[in-house]
DNA sequence: ATCATTTGACCGGCC
DNA sequence: AGGCCGGTCAAATGA
């Protein structure tokens, strides 16, 4: 997949000004990210000279752009070189000053030059992407062009905590976010750049967007904006045209991934047809899907999932690119990045799949990152992108800690005539269904309560009818409603009357600070506050309570769910679990299979 | 012969 | 319960 790499690095060439977001950002750059691997994989055949990153980085960081070739924050990625003394060209009518209280700006500081080549990494990461504006009069590549420049700082990055660090002037919000947008956006002037421009690119319907970039961004921005000036990769004019030869030849997309498309599909209430991709790494579980107008412009891109697999190496062609990534990358760092462990401080660096572990809830990141990419408001109910966002629910979330993915919180409930719809809350049932593998009907609730998003279907296990299975989806916005006839406190009523049965976590690794609010509420019979349910509740959190008494552990959720409230209400996330119930083990104490279950 | 893409059909979720 | 819609499958097709 050549391809989408190869667009981006044209793009990427012009696009001297790719930043990378800083951790708030997370969402809004591997949209950016996101974006740009989209284009590989459908624009292959019509970019020849894409590349991913490490490509980029064989370049020698010596001046493809890689602004927008940013992959989906799955895997770490070695940063490509960059050289510090490039710069980038301020857009007219921005300041420097401006762009560094950007929001989507990087503190520099955290940027480090390759000891070998003295570049700077770049890295950009986008989940999703859609271009809020494009412009089909100006190529994405003249865009790239684009005026938009700044002077990398020397400071060294050392992780990608650091780089994404909220620099703090960094954006959190979409607002922030938008605006950067239209910054961008503004400063989107058609470059000169004849050979990339008269490259068809795929890209053009991407919308950039300027990132705060973690080090791996920056030397792509530096390489591009320097060869920008000069009306294209003139200094690096070699690289250039040795990289797009490299790129026209393999298929890597541009997000170093290889990706197959499985399906085409024309949506609803879009003009533009939906391309589907998976990645071709065996067993890799990600996915995703391309919009393109008629123009073949790419109009919005999500990426589902993470990367369970170091990027693929780069193949002799691509010789140029991959020396120079194998050069200034630890092939260590390079073997482990995938794995989305944060904290080396070359994977913090080079890899968005990394930052994109490293922060904020999924589901804040996906909705910012359609609204940030569309201009417009992220819409929780729109189907496709709740549809999405529960997929990347149900993988789990991943060992790289992409975001994106997260599986369903399963608990094993051992009970005896369970109620399975008495869980606190109040459902009303909207459908039933025999679904696929399964001869028992899924039925199939909502949250009464108005407004509330949260729904839920039941089922008997196929291979065991004592079991049931229970997924919920959606964070109840409302507390839970007063208990029938009992009334007690909500935790206190469920180990009490329920403390016959026994719950197991299943997925306990899976279990992410953000996303096991299920865990509490299923193991406390759902009755826990609403606060609390949406409280994350982590397995680490429960271990360093120690206590394994009831008021012990008690106190810490509460402990725990109010040090994560606030964070909680700021995430509008879905969140799904799955509960899988049992007959009842009443022998078992409910207190000590919770917290066993949560152990285990 | 191999691999990727295309595309109609199917499936699951939701209204 | 039926239909709509998005996502996926898989045979056909092309490179």
């Amino acid at each position: 997949m050549a391809s989408s790499t190869g667009s981006l690095d044209a793009s990427s060439n012009s696009h001297p000004a790719s930043f990378s977001f800083s951790s708030p950002f997370a969402t809004s750059t591997s949209e950016l990210l996101a974006r740009v691997g989209d284009d590989n994989a459908d624009d292959r055949s019509r970019i020849p000279a894409r590349r991913g990153l490490s490509d980029r980085a064989g370049s020698g960081g010596g001046g493809i752009p890689k602004f927008k070739s940013i992959p989906p924050p799955s895997l770490p990625i070695s940063p490509p070189p960059f050289s510090p003394s490039s710069y980038f060209a301020i857009p007219a009518g921005l300041s420097p000053a401006e762009l560094l209280d950007s929001p989507v700006l990087l503190s520099s500081s955290n940027i480090l030059p390759s000891p070998t080549t003295g570049t700077f990494p770049s890295l950009a990461f986008n989940w999703r992407t859609k271009s809020a504006n494009p412009q089909p009069g100006i190529k994405e590549e003249n865009r790239a062009c684009s005026d938009f420049s700044f002077q990398p700082h020397t400071k060294p990055m050392n992780s990608q905590f650091a780089s994404f660090q909220p620099s703090s002037a960094a954006v959190t919000t979409e607002e922030a976010f938008k605006g950067h947008h239209q910054l961008w956006s503004h400063h989107e002037t058609s470059n000169n750049n004849s050979e990339l421009s008269s490259q068809k690119s795929n890209i053009k319907g991407e919308h950039m967007v300027p990132i705060r970039t973690s080090s791996s961004e920056i030397p792509n921005l530096q390489a591009n904006s320097q060869g920008n000036n000069n009306g294209g990769c003139q200094s690096d004019y070699k690289h250039c045209s040795q990289a797009a030869q490299t790129l026209r030849e393999h298929r890597r997309s541009d997000d170093g991934y290889n990706w197959r498309k499985y399906g085409q599909k024309q949506v609803k209430g879009s003009e533009n047809p939906r391309s589907y991709y998976k990645c071709t790494y065996p067993t890799c579980p990600t996915k995703k899907k391309v919009e393109r107008n008629m123009d073949g412009q790419i109009t919005e891109i999500v990426y589902k999932g993470t990367h369970n697999h170091p990027k693929p190496q780069p193949t002799r062609r691509n010789s140029a690119s991959s020396q120079a990534i194998q050069g200034s990358v630890p092939s260590e760092a390079y073997d482990h990045s995938f794995g989305g462990q944060a904290g080396t401080p070359i994977d913090s660096v080079a890899t968005p799949d990394n930052s994109s572990v490293s922060f904020g809830d999924d589901d804040n990141n996906m909705s910012s990152q359609r609204s940030n990419s569309r201009g417009d408001d992220f819409d929780e109910d729109e189907p496709d992108a709740k549809r999405w966002k529960k997929e990347g629910e149900n993988e789990g979330i991943s060992a790289s800690g992409n975001k994106t993915v997260r599986e369903p919180r399963v608990v094993v409930q051992t009970t005896s005539d369970i109620d399975i719809l008495d869980d606190g809350y109040r459902w009303r049932k909207y459908g039933q269904k025999v679904v696929k593998g399964n001869p028992n009907p899924r039925s199939y609730y909502k949250c009464t309560t108005m407004g509330c998003p949260v729904r839920k279907h039941v089922e008997r296990a196929s291979q065991d009818l004592r079991a049931v299975i229970t997924t919920y989806e959606g964070k109840h916005n409302h507390d839970v409603p007063a208990a029938r006839g009992s009334g007690g406190h909500a935790v206190t009523r469920s180990l009490t009357d329920n403390n016959n049965n026994f719950s197991m976590a299943i997925r306990p690794s899976a279990i992410a600070s953000h996303a096991n609010h299920v865990a509490a509420s299923s193991l406390f019979g759902g009755r826990l506050h609403a606060s609390e349910s949406q409280s994350p509740f982590t397995l680490e959190m429960l271990q360093s309570t120690g206590n394994y008494g009831y008021s012990g552990y008690e106190n810490s959720i509460n402990s725990f769910v109010n040090q994560q409230q606030q964070q909680q209400q700021q995430q509008q996330q879905q969140q799904r679990h799955m509960e899988i119930m049992f007959p009842k083990t009443k022998e078992e104490p409910r207190e000590d299979m919770f917290l066993e279950s949560l152990l285990c």
